[in-house]
RNA sequence: ACGGGUAUAGUUCAACGGCAGAAUAGAGGUCUCCAAAACCUUCGAUCUUGGUUCGAAUCCAGGUACCCGUG
């Protein structure tokens, strides 16, 4: 091996028992986690984002875990960073790391660099957005094609999420995405191998349902109604949540917000293992059967 | 039982008598700073039997099912 230390990452679609698995294993090599999810970095999101219970917290010291606040940002960029910085940290005592969640793009960034992109004011970005609500996609599409023509052309052009990054890079610069992105993989000094857990689909299904209703009994519904000042924040744009809005709301019934929040755990669910199958790193193991530590010695 | 209403995709809803559409679910996919997000492709339907008409999801009649009243 290149290097003496080693990051292992486990990773899999939602309720594929990620979490039991990276604590028996951060025990086996009395070392820490680092948490690669996107939502359960925030320390108002608990039964909602099936975050580690307490006890499994204090099991295993974890990392970017409860660490923001729903009313601040998070992205791929800021993980990465705050990533590597806690993994020089484990490193100090350990020669290994495990990283756990199924977060894929976050996980890409910390494992190959993101490209560095300049930083936006945010002010442009909040007028842009701003713009965006006011005028409506045709306005959007519009300003990219004039300005930013060479994005335009190979863009998703019905994307608002690019179509603003594209051109607050833009309205910063001059110049256009296209020109940041390098399109060449980082190496880090560190060795990486990723783990994946993986389950039949209907399995799989099952198991989200029973978690969902799980969720219920534990008091999601309560977590939830504490959370309607912040309903806007991208945060809580989040399964589970927006639902349990939709019922507060009077659209949904009970049971069909609990039913929504199945259905949308499985596309979720689904969308993961699409991002996953394309990394061909990935080691795949049967997520039912008991998971051997010693296998990596 | 009687009166009234409804019947279109798995579900919720569109379609002046003139090419049956959408949302959502299902299947597949994209994705380098919102990623549990956002976006793309695709499968899929006129309850049934007759009638009117050049032409019926649409108009008429019978049947069936469901809903609402009254009993």
């Amino acid at each position: 091996m290149p290097h003496e230390k080693i990051v292992y990452i486990i990773l899999g679609p939602t309720a594929s028992g990620k979490t039991a698995v990276a604590i028996e294993l951060a025990r086996y090599f009395k070392t820490s986690i680092i948490s690669a999810d996107s939502r359960q970095c925030f320390r108002e999101l608990n039964i909602g984002v099936a975050k580690p219970t307490v006890e499994e917290l204090a099991a295993v010291p974890h990392f970017f875990i409860n660490n923001l606040s729903i009313t601040e940002e998070v992205n791929a960029r800021l993980f990465e960073e705050s990533a590597l910085a806690f993994t020089q940290k484990i490193f100090a005592k350990s020669n290994t790391a495990v990283m756990a969640g199924g977060t894929g793009l976050y996980i890409k960034a910390f494992c190959e660099g993101m490209d560095s992109m300049p930083e936006i004011d945010p002010g442009i970005r909040e007028k842009l957005r701003n713009d965006f609500s006011k005028n409506g996609i045709q306005w959007l599409q519009d300003e990219v094609q004039k300005k930013d023509t060479a994005f335009w052309k190979q863009s998703e052009q019905h994307n608002p999420q690019r179509l603003l990054r594209a051109l607050e890079i833009w309205e910063s610069t001059g110049i256009s995405i296209i020109d940041f992105q390098k399109n060449k993989k980082t190496h880090r000094d560190f060795n990486i191998i990723k783990i994946g857990l993986e389950i039949p689909m209907p399995a799989l299904y099952e198991r989200i349902n029973k978690r969902v209703d799980l969720m219920m009994q534990q008091g999601l519904l309560y977590e939830v109604e504490n959370l309607l000042p912040y309903r806007n924040c991208a945060a809580l744009q989040t399964v589970g949540y927006k639902e349990l809005f939709e019922y507060m709301d009077g659209n949904y019934s009970i049971d069909l917000a609990v039913e929504k929040i199945k259905q949308h755990t499985r596309n979720y669910a689904k969308r993961q293992m699409t991002w996953f199958k394309r990394d061909k790193d990935i080691q795949w193991q049967n997520g039912n059967t008991p998971f051997d530590c010693s296998a990596f010695l």
